[in-house]
DNA sequence: GTCTATAAATAGATAGAC
DNA sequence: GTCTATCTATTTATAGAC
């Protein structure tokens, strides 16, 4: 979590905002989030937010960016890292179960986000989403002249890798209530059946070993 | 549309209401709803929204019902259906890109409810939701006993379909932005490319064709 | 840095005329 | 069925004391 200043070491408030801000908005998005349940839950009143940060969006955008400077750096690494193509995509796919243990609240956050058009976003932001989404494409490049993998689009790849995974991160509830209210077993999934099933599908559809 | 009353017509401000604001609902998520925004949208004033409605939020579990009632019913009709297993299955992914058609607002608004844990919708629609996971479960069942598919968590198949498709459906104008912010092709991805790709991937798990 | 008090806008919901 | 007017609660945000 940033702060403000360099100079001064980062007041408790500051963090303890920044981490009831995460939580509210991930339980109700950026539209139901209020400001004094954020002020409450940090143990603090709604002045010190405005002392802090500029504005609701202000807040908003801080966290969006925090956590997409921790993935952007992250992927960098990866892309650089000495490792074959295969490897690279399962340390690509580890790196959003990684930010997603690091940042319980990011996939909530930015599906709600994504689903809003992403209307709350700076540019900033959302260009370093691009270059995440670059990084990918570099890696998929070169496992193609490597030989290795067949031509896929980035971006359904990076869905086919997201998209299920950030929907079992926030359908926990919404599975246990399914399982309350007529039973089939949605509760009984886990994160790494998920992340395997995935990590499996994936490398196949690039490798070319779907018959 | 589901109307008040079998006896008479349903009366044309009751649809609109329905339709602005299922809009409204995908466009800004329950909590950032506006009943007077609906209200303008139908080209009508918020009382005549607490004429044919309880409340903003029977309002809106009145949608999520509809939606729920048409694709429950299409599932049941799938699996009753005189098909091979494989078929089944390519028809029951169908019939969510089928719904995406006929109610263009589901997608967001399902998406996030889910993110919101489920916290609006009433326990028969959520049961609906159910016997569709249940419909699945009983196709994958029957593929098993054909020998035609190997044994898979239907919960885990169910995202594996749902999850690309939604996050497509809702990544529109987020992918937009990407590519202007940066560039990186992921506004060309067309829906076509995003169905077959779950439809050859799912076939593939489930007859066990990825070595 | 932290607080109380309050401004100003908007929310969901209702009363009652027509 | 449709409207205007209004009640009450809650919202984001700020002023100003300490």
């Amino acid at each position: 979590m940033p702060r403000a200043s360099r100079h001064r070491p980062a007041p408790d408030s500051r963090s303890r905002i920044f981490a009831a801000a995460a939580a509210e908005f991930a339980a109700r998005g950026y539209a139901g989030a209020s400001v004094d349940r954020i002020a409450r839950a940090a143990r603090l009143n709604k002045a010190m937010i405005y002392y802090h940060f500029r504005s609701k969006a202000a807040l908003y955008r801080a966290i969006l960016r925090d956590t997409f400077d921790a993935i952007g750096e992250r992927a960098r690494a990866v892309a650089a890292a000495p490792l074959a193509p295969d490897a690279k995509v399962r340390a690509y796919i580890e790196l959003f179960v990684q930010a997603a243990d690091a940042r319980p609240h990011f996939a909530p956050i930015w599906l709600r986000e994504v689903t809003d058009g992403a209307t709350h976003v700076d540019r900033d932001t959302l260009a370093y989403a691009g270059h995440v989404l670059g990084t990918l494409a570099g890696i998929l490049r070169e496992g193609e002249r490597a030989g290795r993998f067949r031509p896929v689009s980035p971006a359904l790849v990076q869905m086919s890798i997201v998209a299920p995974l950030m929907l079992f991160l926030v359908t926990g509830p919404m599975r246990r209530k399914l399982d309350r209210a007529g039973g089939r077993g949605a509760a009984a999934l886990t994160r790494a059946q998920v992340v395997a099933h995935i990590e499996r599908v994936t490398l196949a559809v690039l490798e070319g070993r779907i018959a």
